[in-house]
DNA sequence: AACAATTACGGAATCCGTAAAAATT
DNA sequence: AATTTTTACGGATTCCGTAATTGTT
């Protein structure tokens, strides 16, 4: 049985070329390095390295091992990870998503649930989100759309309806409703990090422009010194952050189809039993509007 | 980084579910064993086990632990042969197969090469192929399919053709070519090795008996002193020990689309130049007819 | 002269087995 | 009484660093 830190000395010194420098690395000894390199051939039966007095280099072998050697230990670190993951997960139920809207409700929820409830404050792109499943880093991912794997399964929580915050002397807040359409050309504040909201309004509404603010309090206190306009859903209620009572805007839904997301939430069906009263309370608290 | 023996013995132990047997079966003492687990939770900083005074069951984190250990030391094993496998791979050029035709051919060009080539008595389904290649367990593997990944190509070398050897005065015979429909319901004589060809004869002759025999040695004896119908195709001229010339029966090519099967050369993009070589052999010494 | 790899030697850490103890079935 | 786990102790293996050697650039 190959050594862990003996791969881990061939990984480094296929990046690093000399032994030395591997040692230097690994903040171990050139001597340890040689034994290292000398027992791994041995322990393998296979030459690994050309030897010359002065120069060592890797055989086409030595290479290759290097390569799945990468690998292996990538895995061998993956597996650490992986037990501290689901050991973690099992005293607290992690909660993470693709958009903000719906973290902002399992916020709420959060608080008053006497269950631990961690909910993440940054979101990752919905292609993560199975791996975070799997990997035990999240055990319950609300998403834009449906994840259906043999391990995973995904509930309907309900929609999240964008909307645009217009100052009420323009035009277009003259009505009740709005469309993407008729917002082209304008400018919107908008926060940077808004999940896959973001592709939408970038797709939807011709020749706009966007001022993404990276500082929620940035964001807040252009707001409200300036007339443009932004976004918000019916989630955002559930920001405490965001109650600005003297806004000089009117909400106004947008009617497109491309307006509303349809929102899962995906779990391991091993952790169904666990989820069940979190998603109870995230279908109760869902805004009807 | 976690040691592959402490891994060992938590897979061991979720098999056996007692450190004594444990022990046992790992060869080791208890101690050991003891030892062994308290270090693997004090290295993942993760409770593993529930411990009583005479007795000791993995926790939930530690069931999880041992069936991530388990594929972990699967892939540790993986590494060392497929370092040694790529290391033999370097000085001998491994022939593989799906059906048996192509391999004698191989036989036959491994006899005129200088070049240290191996081709293997067994073959191996088609879905291996792929699995053969990458890990290095063959250089070379010749299939009724091409076979392309970003890693693989897949070249042409030509058709093996069935035909079935029938007793002279059978009325089937009296005519250049047969169809599978007029081999229905007969009984056949057939090696159980005959690779894809098998699924081909089961489903394409309707009512037919196939007499499946093991041994070579068996096949040849009985197709001497009997008159039961057997295959072969244009590749069995290769065969060294098919040599029969006392054979009461003529060869009658089978007219149907599926008796013919395109025989293509799979091997790793990186082996292109090493396997050219050989591809010509092949392709210069298939028959034509 | 500087650098890289290897070998030799001694110390330190670790891992194992034996023996003994504690507790359960 | 037999089984299982755990702790204590001593020995043996192994792994590492220092020092010295060899050979190259």
């Amino acid at each position: 049985m190959i050594e862990p830190y003996l791969l881990e000395e061939l990984v480094a010194f296929s990046r690093t070329g000399t032994l030395a420098k591997t040692a230097q690395q690994l903040h171990v000894t050139q001597p340890t390095v040689t034994r290292g390199m000398q027992k791994l051939e041995d322990d393998l039966g296979v030459q690994l390295f050309d030897r010359q007095p002065n120069r060592i280099t890797l055989t086409a072998t030595g290479r290759h091992a290097a390569e799945l050697a990468t690998r292996l230990m990538a895995q061998h670190q993956a597996f650490s990870t992986q037990v501290q993951a689901f050991d973690h997960a099992q005293r607290v139920l992690t909660i993470t998503a693709t958009l903000p809207g719906p973290l902002l409700l399992a916020r709420q929820i959060a608080q008053h649930t006497d269950q631990a409830l961690s909910v993440t404050t940054t979101f990752s792109p919905i292609d993560q989100a199975t791996d975070l499943l799997t990997t035990h880093q999240a055990t319950l991912v609300l998403t834009q759309r449906e994840l259906q794997t043999p391990t995973l399964e995904s509930r309907y929580l309900g929609r999240e309806k964008l909307a645009v915050n217009l100052d009420q002397f323009m035009y277009q807040a003259n009505q009740t409703t709005v469309t993407f359409a008729e917002l082209r050309g304008m400018s919107f504040l908008v926060l940077q990090d808004i999940g896959s909201w973001r592709e939408v309004i970038q797709r939807e509404i011709p020749q706009a422009k966007f001022l993404y603010q990276t500082q929620p309090s940035a964001f807040r206190e252009i707001t409200t010194y300036s007339d443009f306009p932004y976004f918000s859903t019916n989630l955002s209620r559930f920001d405490p952050h965001v109650a600005t009572p003297t806004d000089h805007r009117v909400r106004r839904p947008i009617r497109d189809a491309a307006a509303q997301m349809p929102i899962y939430a995906s779990y391991l069906k091993a952790d169904r039993q666990r989820v069940k009263p979190v998603l109870a309370a995230l279908r109760a608290h869902w805004p009807d509007d």
